[in-house]
DNA sequence: CGAATAGTACTAAATAGTTAGTATGAGACG
DNA sequence: CGTCTCATACTAACTATTTAGTACTATTCG
């Protein structure tokens, strides 16, 4: 089926999270991982990590009896892209109107910003 | 048909982005002001406005002719709302990963952080 | 060996979101 | 007054995403 999304779906981002975690995976790991959380089939998990190798988010090997996965990319860039993403949607783009957001209705503290900010500055 | 998702979903927003530029709108307005970017039908339009009314982020009230929209909730409370449905699903919640990405990706000076941070001061 | 187990591929279908057509009615207007 | 225009309600259908069943193969193990 053709996919539409650009970024990560909601889904697909969940697996992707465990695979993270994790670094190498199968199928099986991602499956008893999710379970702990909510009910969801095996082949579910299955489908959705073939997605994500379609869309090249996850390559796989051969390793012996099942597939073991890896992440494609690394994990910074994918959620810097869904970052992205969201700024543009619903932002126009620029970002000083979400971290307005962020400061007002998190409890993020100005020593939290300063902090940011010291380590932006280091490296430039 | 049964809707899911809580926040506004991507064309929702859209629609929402004009209603809140204009704050009282008819259906034609907006379908007019979405015209000039993309093709899209007056029904299509005027849908997802029904929707938008059934969950609460429009009110109509029948001035005249048509029907005439305005927005339920306050543009700040939805899109904060949006934020942290953002950083529940992407950084399970915490804000701090999200502001690193900011600034490393968008291009925020450390200026820009001390101003937010000031700001933060000024209202505790 | 032969049954149970674990894995994959292929396929189907449910759910969510988006788009738009058709019928219908009320007011404008020649 | 009959027709044109504009608005709505209802409904249908398409696309995207998510979920999972079934058939088949290889491996394990008593």
């Amino acid at each position: 089926m053709r996919r539409k999304s650009t970024v990560l779906t909601q889904q697909e981002l969940e697996i992707m999270k465990v695979v993270w975690e994790h670094d190498t995976v199968t199928v099986r790991d991602v499956y008893e991982t999710l379970l702990k959380r909510r009910k969801v089939a095996y082949t579910t998990v299955m489908t959705m990590m073939k997605i994500l190798e379609q869309k090249k988010y996850l390559k796989k090997n051969q390793t012996d009896r099942a597939h073991v996965y890896r992440p494609a990319q690394p994990r910074g860039k994918v959620i810097g892209a869904m970052v992205r993403d969201f700024v543009n949607r619903v932002f126009n783009g620029s970002a000083e109107p979400l971290l307005v957001h962020l400061v007002e209705e998190h409890d993020l503290s100005a020593e939290d910003l300063e902090e940011i900010a010291r380590l932006r500055k280091d490296r430039p």
